[in-house]
RNA sequence: CGGGGCGUAGCGCAGCCCGGUAGCGCACCUGCUUUGGGAGCAGGAUGUCGCAGGUUCAAAUCCUGCCGCCCCGACCA
């Protein structure tokens, strides 16, 4: 491509709204532009990259023995309604109505319409398994888009379904997947791992996420040195208690005044104790239901791990007034002592004795303290979110932490889907039973973007060879002195002929701005052609990531880069 | 949805407090010079001042309402 025909503006200027590299560059670089919140155009640089990542993953899906399909956008609410996701999307789901009033939604994930189309298409084991994927825009109604396209609300996505007999075939279609996802974020040159996942709101019972490693990255994972466990920090486990008793004697119920001390750095500091000593006590509201969670003073709740383990589906912070109902004092004095809810406990409250409390009394606290003796523990379980001096839960090692993009997700539904949709077959003895589904997700706009999180500088983006738009870029530092101008046309002639994805830089520009474009849009090779090498007949092949120069004869940029290219560096 | 901020040329911003008929830098167009890391000089074009209403002789500026965008929080496959 002539850069002198290209729809490519780049800007100097970093964008005031722009806080993530990734989201300045693209803009910079002439990739992307916002049409409104969260929905971006992308421009033919932009796209050119999109592409390059959808064709890595056309190509390991298919090898994968999975088939594209194209899936409608705009879905009618009575699928939605089957499968009960009408009424538990929430506003994410953008809904609206058609001429004649009917209802219908943009799809902001596609399991209804798969599971419609494969239970009207299967009938028998014989048909099973089948893989079906498809790369669709989605729309999810995010409150607040943010970060140009790691989070907006119309976004490219890769969405896979498997449909097996049984759960066996299950865990082989999810295998095939996972070995897919690492196949294809290897090849596009990322940083990244697979950590187990909670599986949310789409449902099902074991997740993985693909994290691309990065600083800026919203989600916080941790990992084991020693084995291979990794792990999103709302899902990682915690190694259950190793005594299941209090080691201590029971100490007298004590109640002691503790005029406006509220938190636990309050109670610690008023009345001399650690944080350990102490047991919070939070109220939440699970489907509007009250339920308080006992948990040690130096640890935070996991809300997924409550979410979770109450199996309901809005959880809150309880207001002001249910904890009145429930305790009959204001926020800050709650104890599990006569509450009026539920009690569970976090399992580090099995080995806690004659601890710190509310005393469900405005301005009071208790001493002394013994689950059993004072109260009733519904249950206890792994509900505190892990901490980097906990031990690892699968072998003991050191818990780091590290923050990740989440590029992909893979997830095992089981019949979540078939079941309220009822996907059946009929097995060899004809009897009809669901399909056991996973679905498996790559973002991939985010991929680009995490790409560009890895792989930037100050002079701009460092594209890996697999996502480059272009492989190289042919710079004559004047185009006004004709012997310049026909010995790029010739590289680039020859280039183009031999199927290398080049752009001639014909501008009429001086050559510093065109140094500069050819480093901000992060093309992997640069060969430019001035007047001192060219008299030798001679060019320069300069390497974008490293700055690495060549000095090489006409005849052999190309083979030298040629070479360069197969090999993917 | 709560808190904060911002909407003025393609982009970044000043002007608003204290009302008087709109400006700066970059980009753009023309010419000359320059030509290996975002050139110099000269000339030029570019605006429903977010929208609607109100106050006033006069509104970018003051008042009211609305819309959009950004940041923090809550939320989230």
């Amino acid at each position: 491509m002539r850069y002198s025909e290209m729809f490519l503006p780049t800007g100097r200027e970093v964008p005031s709204d722009a806080e993530l590299a990734s989201h300045q560059l693209m803009i910079r670089a002439g990739m992307i532009r916002k049409l409104t919140s969260g929905i971006y155009s992308y421009l033919p640089l932009g796209y050119r990259v999109i592409r390059k990542v959808e064709q890595i993953i056309r190509e390991e899906m298919n090898r994968a023995g999975a088939q594209e399909v194209f899936l409608p956008m705009v879905q009618p609410a009575e699928l939605w309604q089957e499968s009960g996701r009408w009424v538990h999307y929430g506003k994410e789901l953008l809904r609206f109505r058609d001429r004649h009033d009917r209802e219908y939604c943009l799809g902001p994930t596609h399991e209804e319409v798969i599971t419609d189309l494969v239970r009207n298409g299967i009938k028998t084991y014989r048909q099973l398994p089948r893989n079906l994927y498809q790369i669709q825009t989605k729309f999810r109604d995010e409150i607040r888009p943010r970060f140009g396209v790691m989070r907006c609300r119309e976004f490219g996505m890769k969405d896979a379904y498997s449909f097996d007999a049984d759960e066996a075939g299950a865990e082989i279609s999810y295998r095939k997947m996972f070995e897919a996802y690492n196949r294809i974020f290897t090849r596009c040159g990322l940083n990244f791992r697979p950590v187990e996942a909670d599986s949310g709101s789409i449902g099902g019972s074991y997740s993985h996420e693909y994290m691309v490693m990065a600083d800026s990255g919203e989600d916080a994972v941790c990992f084991c040195n020693a084995c291979q466990y990794a792990a999103n920090l709302e899902k990682a486990e915690i190694a259950g208690p190793a005594g299941d008793q209090p080691s201590g004697p029971a100490l007298p119920l004590e109640e002691v005044h503790t005029p406006g001390v509220r938190t636990i750095e309050e109670v610690c500091a008023y009345l001399q104790v650690a944080q350990q000593e102490v047991v919070k006590t939070l109220i939440f509201s699970a489907d509007g239901e009250p339920v308080a969670v006992l948990i040690r003073g130096d640890h935070e709740v996991n809300e997924t791990k409550v979410r979770n383990h109450l199996g309901c589906d809005a959880l809150d912070l309880a207001p002001d007034e249910m904890i009145f109902k429930v305790t009959r004092s204001p926020r800050g004095f709650a104890g599990a002592i006569g509450i009026k809810a539920r009690i569970i406990a976090d399992y580090s409250l099995k080995e806690t004795y004659n601890c710190i409390m509310g005393a469900n009394r405005e301005d009071y606290h208790l001493r002394n303290v013994n689950p059993g003796r004072d109260f009733k523990v519904e249950g206890y379980a792994d509900l505190r979110v892990i901490r980097e001096t906990d031990p690892c839960p699968r072998c003991g090692g050191e818990i780091h932490f590290a923050r990740g993009i989440e590029v992909g997700h893979v997830f095992k539904l089981g019949t979540k889907y078939s079941k309220a949709m009822k996907a059946a077959y009929l097995d060899q003895n004809g009897r009809e039973r669901m399909m056991v589904m996973g679905c498996y997700g790559i973002g991939i706009g985010r991929t680009v973007a995490a790409a560009i999180e890895q792989n930037h500088d100050a002079d701009g983006i460092v594209w890996p060879l697999p996502l480059a738009p272009y492989h190289v870029i042919i710079t004559p530092v004047n185009v006004k002195e004709r012997s310049l101008s026909e010995a790029a046309e010739g590289i680039y002639r020859s280039l183009l002929e031999k199927g290398v994805e080049v752009i001639l830089d014909d501008r009429d520009e001086r050559a510093g701005v065109k140094f500069k474009d050819a480093d901000l849009i992060g093309i992997p090779y640069r060969v430019t052609i001035g007047p001192k090498n060219l008299a030798e007949g001679k060019a320069e092949t300069r390497r974008r990531r490293t700055g690495e120069v060549a000095i090489l004869s006409l005849s052999e940029v190309e083979a030298f880069l040629m070479d360069r290219i197969r090999e993917g560096i």
